[in-house]
This record gives structure tokens, C-alpha cells and sequence, in this order.
DNA sequence: ATATTTGCTTGCATTTTGCAAGTGCAAACA
DNA sequence: TGTTTGCACTTGCAAAATGCAAGCAAATAT
């Protein structure tokens, strides 16, 4: 993506000038798995990305502060990239992109439930969830640490991966 | 775009390949502004979309039922785009990336008050709106005709052009 | 009858994407 | 102490998408 131009002030425009892509919310859908979050993971993602692709699109989302990255907790030769409380920031985004889906693309059964309990009550949805993932102590949660009862209003389950995964916005915190 | 070929079953991922490029969800945006519906009005959004792109891109939104093509009312050399039930669904997206872009882009003072009443409370918002819509009398309505009481769920403010719009989702009416 | 508006199409240059192979570097292994 | 392996990228080149300018046919306006 062209980094440094705007097509208008629109915010529609600005967005799409941001990750308006093919690739770059597969990306963040990784990343919005927990289990997924290096280089590697990503090319192992089903709609195989090009590495060449990957490492423009991690730049790019990394410039635009969406992304960040750092040593993997586990290994010295891996990077470790995560969602920043701005890419956070996308999942209702991303929830809507899957409501829209489930409504006029097949998706699993599974999700088409979780979907419509989602659907039925937004805000209760999103309570009932900040249980399981006070369950949870993945990386991403402990780096926003106290922050977690607050922050939290999104509970989602992946696109594509099997597991359930568990998600923040840092939405609340931040404005 | 492809029209053709799906690269996963993820639902980001088959969004993406319907309405995943730079322009597509330009034209849906100038669409949900009832008085952008013809050809020569999505040349003149301030994006300055290239004729054969706007040309595909038309195609292969009609083709996935997202916009339909119709003879305009007053002329008949003009041909009339606009949002099936589909493509309105997409509003709810759009609102998101909206209030994305509110948060992380520079936009108009307006909007943003505006966003945040939708944020403090998006029912009620929605149907404060319900009220506003009666009164107008847009094509686009007429079309929905009766169903417009029980369909309307969404009230949105334009992202581009300068006065008031309002839109509608035919959400309820087709689950 | 002629000019103009409208919705495209066509041809070609430029940019982005896709694919395959290769590189560099740190850790693990022999 | 080499040597191998895993990981995160680069590089080179082909293919596809985009951008730009011009053209074109049908409907209307003069």
C-alpha cells in the first residue's frame, strides 16, 4: 500500500488507504488468534500469503501503527507481533465483516450461533465474556495488564482457526 | 476483483474477495448517499476513481448482488445504481470503519459528535433516526416501500458530502 | 441536422501481486 | 568446533490490477 497518500479526507478513503487490501485483515485476523502471531504462522494461514506480500503488509500495518513487533517470549530467533490498542481497535470492525459474511457466505454452524447471541444483546454478550477471559493469560492480555476489567468490551471467536480465541478492545481505555 | 474464486472459507477472507479492494466500498459509500447514484456521480467523488476501474468495479458489485442497475427516473440515457438489501447490510461495517477513522484519522467536527452519540447509545440513536427518515421521501425508500418502519435500524451522517443523509438496513427484514 | 451529455471501452504505461528461489543469522546438534 | 536447521526475510521475474488518456455509440438538447 501506498503509505504516505491520501485519496481524500474521507474517512471511508483514509481507512481503505490503511489496510484496504487483500491481505492486511487476514493479518489482523491472525493476530486477533493468540496462537498465531509470527511470520511463520502467517504463511500457514489457509489463504497462503506470499512472503514477499507478508513482510510489505507487516511494514506497512507496523508504520501505521497497527501492529508492533518484538522478541518472541520463547525463542531468540523469532519476532513477535501484536496487535496495538489502534489494531485492537479494529475488531468491531472485524465483527461486523463476519456478521455480513455469515448472513450471505457460508460459514461453520458454530459460529452462525455465537454470531446470533451476538446480534441478540451486544452488551451482554460482550459481559458474559469478560469471565472466560479473566481465565486467560496470553501475552497480549498481560501486557495490558490492570487494564483488562476495563478495557475489555469484545469477546470473538476466530475466523478460521479451530480453537476458540479470545479478544480486547482497548476501546474504552482510550478515549 | 476475482469473481471467481474464493481463497478460504474465513469470513474475512470471502468478504475481502467481494468487496476487499481500494474502490469498492467507495461506491457503496457514495450509493448510501441517496443523491450519488449515477456513473458521472461516482467520477466526481473526490477520490477521482479511473472510468474502466469504476466500469469493473460496478460490474462486479452487480454481479455479487451488493448494488443493481436500473433506469434512471428522469433520463433515459442515464442508468441508476443502487444498494440491494445486500449492500445495505453493509452499513453497519461502514459505520464502524467510520468511527475507526474517527479515532485514529482526522475528520470533520460534525461527524464526530455525531459518532458519539451513536457510540453512548446506539439504539436509541437509531431510533431517534426512525422519526428523521419519515419525513424524507427518497427513491431509495419509496422502493422499500411499507417495509421501511420494521427495516430501518440505521440512521448514518454521510463521510463525504456535505449535508445529511439517511439510510436504511434491511437487517430485520430479511433474517 | 448538429452538438452535447452519458456511460462506457480500448490501448498502453505503471504499479502491485504472485511465485520460486536464495540469503543471512542465531541456535541446536555432532 | 564445524555443520545443520529453523526462521525471517530478499530478490528476480512473470502476471495481474490499476491509472491515464483517448475514443465511441446512443439518447437528448438546440
Amino acid at each position: 500500500m501506498s503509505r504516505n497518500q491520501k485519496r481524500s479526507d474521507c474517512p471511508i478513503s483514509c481507512s481503505l488507504d490503511i489496510w484496504g487490501d487483500k491481505w492486511s485483515l487476514l493479518i489482523v485476523r491472525d493476530l486477533m488468534d493468540a496462537k498465531q502471531c509470527t511470520y511463520g504462522d502467517f504463511l500457514k494461514s489457509p489463504e497462503k500469503i506470499a512472503t514477499n506480500i507478508l513482510a510489505s503488509r507487516l511494514q506497512s500495518l507496523e508504520e501505521f501503527e497497527i501492529i508492533e513487533k518484538s522478541e518472541h517470549p520463547d525463542s531468540k530467533r523469532k519476532m513477535y507481533y501484536q496487535l496495538t490498542i489502534k489494531g485492537i481497535d479494529l475488531v468491531p470492525i472485524m465483527i461486523e465483516i463476519t456478521a455480513w459474511a455469515d448472513k450471505y457466505a457460508t460459514i461453520p454452524k458454530e459460529r452462525k450461533a455465537l454470531l446470533r447471541a451476538y446480534k441478540k444483546d451486544k452488551e451482554g454478550f460482550i459481559k458474559a465474556s469478560i469471565k472466560e477471559l479473566k481465565k486467560c493469560n496470553r501475552s497480549i492480555y498481560k501486557k495490558l495488564g490492570i487494564c483488562i476489567s476495563v478495557a475489555v468490551y469484545y469477546f470473538f471467536i476466530s475466523s478460521c482457526e479451530s480453537g476458540f480465541i479470545f479478544l480486547l478492545s482497548g476501546y474504552e481505555l482510550t478515549k
